[in-house]
DNA sequence: AACATGATCAACT
DNA sequence: GTTGATCATGTTT
């Protein structure tokens, strides 16, 4: 897959439910990428393809929109404090997820990143929905694709992640994030944290220009 | 008491 | 369409 343009992917992702992804093919991102400094991760997953594979179903979306969290230089971090038993995951191995549940309701999904032990994350906050939506339509209780992964906790749920992830590897056939063409750097756009009170200067959210699939206002 | 949220509904432009 | 208030719900500090 790395050698198609994404309206290619679109297609092959829309129009061929039936036909597994092809992972001899596709580039799975290796625990390697995650070695880099948290922002750049963060800036680089956008346009990445998350998939997560279970029972035989496939799901799939573009990532257009995250987050950096550093680490005890960082109050809005969950790893601002050293380790709990809550962040423990942060602090693992680069390229492993990190799932919490917040408000007592919802998940949010993070990608561990940085050099192992150092606590630091990306925030998974919006995806636009490509192979696998009657799945993400169910999961979620709502049929309205635009919404189905934007938000946090909305993408969590349409991939029906939940805290029993938390740990798990980053680069198996069962979840994912697939390589795709690079995105421009002058159509990620770069702003303050939102959904935060804390170090809210720092300027650590990523999204993809002119998505449709991006949270908070407008 | 706060929390890296989301759904709903009233009241408005 | 948009904005603001309110609430649901459980874990962490």
């Amino acid at each position: 897959l790395q050698n198609e343009n994404l309206r290619n992917l679109l297609i092959l992702f829309e129009y061929m439910p039936e036909n597994p992804i092809c992972f001899d093919s596709a580039e799975i991102l290796p625990r390697q990428f995650y070695l880099q400094p948290t922002a750049e991760v963060a800036r680089d997953l956008i346009g990445k393809i998350f998939v997560k594979q279970t029972h035989g179903q496939t799901l799939a979306a573009k990532i257009t929109e995250t987050e950096a969290y550093l680490s005890e230089n960082d109050p809005a971090s969950h790893s601002a404090t050293g380790p709990t038993p809550r962040n423990k995951a942060m602090f693992g191995q680069p390229g492993t997820l990190y799932v919490y549940k917040i408000y007592g309701i919802h998940r949010c999904i993070n990608f561990v990143c940085g050099l192992s032990g150092t606590g630091t994350a990306v925030l998974i906050r919006a995806s636009e929905p490509m192979k696998g939506i009657d799945i993400m339509k169910r999961n979620r209780g709502t049929d309205d694709v635009m919404k189905l992964c934007k938000g946090p906790g909305n993408l969590a749920k349409a991939f029906g992640i939940d805290t029993d992830m938390n740990f798990a590897r980053l680069d198996t056939e069962e979840i994912c994030v697939l390589d795709s063409e690079k995105i421009p750097a002058g159509d990620i756009v770069n702003t303050p944290r939102i959904g935060i009170t804390k170090a809210t200067g720092l300027l650590l959210r990523f999204y993809l220009r002119g998505s449709k699939y991006i949270s908070g206002k407008r």
